[in-house]
DNA sequence: CTGAAAGCGCTAACAC
DNA sequence: GTGTTAGCGCTTTCAG
């Protein structure tokens, strides 16, 4: 590996000069600088970052921490991917690389600063900051760590975040629904007490906030027990209902996925006997029969402007905090259709 | 930030016997040890990974890369988040941080041996090897670069791999196939041109020779046009075909779900119709009416593995190059069916 | 068992 | 314009 020294030889100059150049300082003469950049370029000197983050504390580097993501269901993948990708974009293009923080134990153990304290890296971008141990959340705002939430509002005046607006794309999903006759609506939520997704427990308040501007109860489908798929017990519960709702909106796509399939199982075609719609948008559902209804995030978009901000907040002297809304899509779907006839209210027992 | 100095002040020690105390280094006296180490958790001293490589030269962090993600089909983001489960998991177990490198420049500009460069990782895990600019991987085998690939069969003897045996997965398939009746197959590939997948190429290649074998030959479905969706130009041009193949052997998962859906929407039905078996078994594959029956390889272990022979390569005196090929394990999935009748075989123009 | 000195590769202050 | 001197936080000799 070569060093400012070995460049330093090579050209002629002391390396102090090399620091220059690489540093794009003015005060190099420009011949000077064409021989030490012909050096560099001959000798395919890089500089060392390590030695560089010892001065003057920078290692452009960023945490993206997050749930381990291995053992979540198909949803999180796009969901984190999606949001990853746009972080790892922007980083690129900012000129920060970015560093995995994935593990999280579920016991609480996650040392989600390490990082941070080993001097790896200079900010953290979270996901699902909520879920993390409480004990190091203190540590943020004492120590002024720079970090940036996504999709979850932070109360701290020291974290920026990004999110989009669930309540508003769940009160357009009833109002849709709404328009085209329904008038029996089921929310497949999740069980917070296992589970924790801050963008599911908005769009379910904010569906029961319009039904109830309509005069109309929202039913809620979730099973208490430990089915491997919130979707699939839903459905089950679904199936087994007197009256059973004509109108579904799912906490995301990923359930909703699970829901229609198991609910076919039992005979209870979409949207034949029920409409259905999803948030995400994820891409499978533009590949199913029929197609799914959905509210798309720009999740790329918060990603990029996630590392934005905090890449700010790094930087800057003069930082503030800001929190930014994104909108969310309404993406077109079979899975959408009129109200049923009333004997679908009833509670014929469907045809396995 | 409390420096060993810090921790040495409030101990009453010199700052070197903190760095043995942190490097569990034997010569220390247990009481100072005690001294020491209570200091530590007071201060919250965590020792500076910078300095530390700065000196012994490991910065204890891997790259992972592989191209671009966020604009690749949903296929890429399920095999290369499962890899990077698996990467980012053993590396923790084993004290290493995962560092992103993602970005891919189609142009062929992507120094994706920056990172090394800069010493901010002591070694790289690759996804897509072969699809990297040719100039620098020159460099590896010149200058020791620790690195493994995942999924391309490396020459260089300085490149471990890990691969799974995609070639006895596809004789499986066809085979398997065989003995419920078909006799007429087509392959989805990818033009081999416009796109890189090694994983593909060997299941094609493998189907092919299987057929040979039994005197069959292999029809291949794929257009030249630029249809964004492999699947969905194979699905047209199968529609179009004059005496349709009834097996059908997709490069992947995600090809055949396109496949079966562009179909359905041309009236031909699985397993009705055709039957066809993918690779991978993606998750979504359980949840489609029908199921798909896959190949399913070990992504995580495979991860897991690939990052156990880089720390190997990297702390190893005695290293040596390792090959490793794991098995896949098929799936079952109502997507396979007797061969139906011989009026399938004909050109009927299906009804829309 | 503990400490002092040197140096990893680089940058920031100050000379010349 | 260019070089010299310190020092970032740590580890690795070598002394005591």
């Amino acid at each position: 590996m070569a060093t400012q020294k070995d460049v330093a030889e090579r050209a002629g100059v002391s390396f102090i000069t090399v620091s220059r150049v690489i540093n794009g300082l003015d005060n190099v003469k420009p011949e000077t600088r064409n021989r030490v950049e012909a050096a560099i370029k001959e000798l395919n000197y890089h500089p060392n970052r390590q030695a560089q983050a010892l001065n003057h504390g920078l290692t452009h580097t960023i945490a993206f921490v997050t749930p381990r993501m291995y053992d979540l269901p198909l949803y999180s993948n796009f969901f984190v991917m999606s949001l990853l990708s746009g972080v790892e974009l922007k980083g690129r293009e900012l000129g920060w690389d970015i560093l995995l923080t994935t593990d999280y134990d579920l016991e609480g153990s996650f040392d989600f600063l390490r990082v941070w304290h080993q001097r790896k890296v200079d900010g953290l971008v979270f996901v699902g900051f909520q879920r993390f141990p409480m004990e190091q959340k203190g540590a943020i705002e004492e120590r002024g760590i720079p970090c940036v939430s996504i999709s979850d509002r932070i109360e701290s005046p020291a974290i920026s975040w990004v999110d989009t607006d669930n309540r508003a794309a769940a009160r357009d999903a009833v109002a849709r629904l709404f328009s085209m006759g329904h008038r029996s609506f089921a929310f497949i939520g999740i069980d917070a007490d296992r589970d924790y997704n801050p963008n599911i427990i908005e769009r379910e308040k904010a569906a029961a906030e319009a039904l109830a501007e309509r005069g109309l109860a929202q039913r809620r489908l979730i099973s208490e027990s430990s089915t491997p798929s919130t979707g699939i017990a839903a459905a089950q519960a679904y199936v087994a209902m007197e009256r059973r709702p004509t109108a579904i909106i799912s906490g995301n796509d990923s359930i909703a996925f699970h829901f229609i399939g198991e609910s076919a199982r039992h005979g209870l075609l979409c949207p034949r006997d029920y409409s259905i719609v999803g948030f995400d948008a994820e891409p499978a559902g533009r590949l199913s029969t029929p197609t799914f209804a959905s509210y798309e995030q720009p999740l790329v978009d918060m990603g990029k402007t996630a590392i934005g901000l905090l890449v700010e907040r790094i930087g800057g002297e003069a930082w503030e905090r800001k929190t930014i809304e994104f909108p969310m899509r309404f993406v077109e779907g079979g899975s959408l259709g009129p109200a049923p006839a009333d004997s679908h209210f009833l509670s014929a027992s469907p045809k396995p």
